[in-house]
DNA sequence: CGGGTTCGCTACGATAGCGTATCAAACAAC
DNA sequence: GTTGTTTGATACGCTATCGTAGCGAACCCG
């Protein structure tokens, strides 16, 4: 009896290529019609394999969906430091763009966040997954407090929602257009505040 | 043969009748298992009434889920004109973060974001719905920038992305706790900025 | 090249949901 | 009270999917 979804050394050539296959068409299956879209007989016939096959490596289809998604993520990129927290704020914010409009997943984005409401196993798969990307935001907001650039008080959390939740707020809710060059938009709103300065500097 | 969706007069209180019980029941479904987990037979059986009075008065599953949704709705709230930037953008934001987590159709957001991505007529609902519920930020930032307390450049449309995305972000997708207290964090980071100061007047 | 694994294929019974048809009973309206 | 509408009940055929079983063929590994 084989062993189920073991995570390394998959020694036969066989079942590496199974998996792979398998692992495909369920991602393309969960970007194309969701996460209830995802069926076993669907993902056999376009994965070209027998439904006996994706049951041999697989428990559940969360389990599934999990690995599926799971092998759609990119490393996440280098960490920047500039030394500038607007630039790195901009940087990191054109990433998260890119990631929800023109990445592999961009997708399965809607799916994964209505899939996270009701299979705890997916919602703690986004929930890690999210916190790999919220480190570039919260390791630039730390250096800049350290530089001075930002006061010792601010809230962190609240920032780092004021920043990215924007972004997923146009994506997801209001289905506006994202550009990259929201990020600027985003940010220089972020650090200049949008009061108009009562203690203005004589003109 | 019977009109179907008739938006008036329906005069027979029998019809009212059933199209009370069955959107009650459509919405209790559509809160507990999500869009794909509205089923006609579902619902039938859960409002105590045969398939057959559904499909009587309602052609597709999509229509019937749509004006569900729309029965949860409450009018939204009066307007408010305090004179005062941020009391109103704070009372807004409150409103916001109440809808969104402990309103009737709070458990279905997820459901329509999703739903939203598959189904355009469920797309445009969600776009009324947003429209409406953005009207009072937007308010209240067009009569602050004519009282001078916005600079008039401002980007309005980044602002109502920073006022409001912050909120859906931690309801959607980080899912951290939200309480209505965390519209005052976000309505001072916004109107204050995060920046230092560097023009700060003289100690 | 031989033993053991993995695969594809096919078939199976079970469940759930679809959308329709029919018809008698309940009921509103006048 | 009679009439016409609305409903509930039931049954139907159809499709999709589930998860499992059995078996021979292909294939990897040593």
């Amino acid at each position: 009896m084989p062993i189920l979804t073991e995570p390394e050394a998959a020694r036969d050539p066989r079942v590496t290529r199974s998996r792979a296959v398998i692992l495909q068409a369920t991602a393309e299956l969960l970007i194309e019609a969701g996460f209830a879209g995802v069926t076993i007989e669907g993902v056999a016939e376009r994965a070209g394999v027998a439904k006996t096959t994706i049951y041999r490596h697989w428990r559940t289809r969360s389990q599934l969906i999990f690995d599926a998604f799971e092998s759609l993520m990119e490393p996440s990129a280098p960490r920047l430091t500039s030394g500038n927290l607007r630039a790195d704020l901009i940087y990191a914010l054109r990433g998260l763009i890119r990631g929800l409009t023109v990445s592999r997943w961009a997708p399965a984005v809607s799916a994964l966040i209505e899939a996270g409401d009701r299979d705890p196993e997916v919602s703690r798969l986004v929930h890690d997954f999210l916190v790999e990307r919220m480190a570039p935001f919260h390791h630039a907001i730390q250096e800049a407090v350290e530089r001075g650039e930002l006061a010792k008080d601010v809230d962190i959390d609240a920032s780092l929602n004021m920043l990215t939740g924007p972004i997923y707020y146009r994506r997801l809710v209001s289905r506006e257009p994202l550009a990259e060059s929201f990020a600027e938009r985003v940010v220089d709103q972020f650090l200049r505040g949008a009061a108009t300065r009562r203690e203005e500097p004589a003109r």
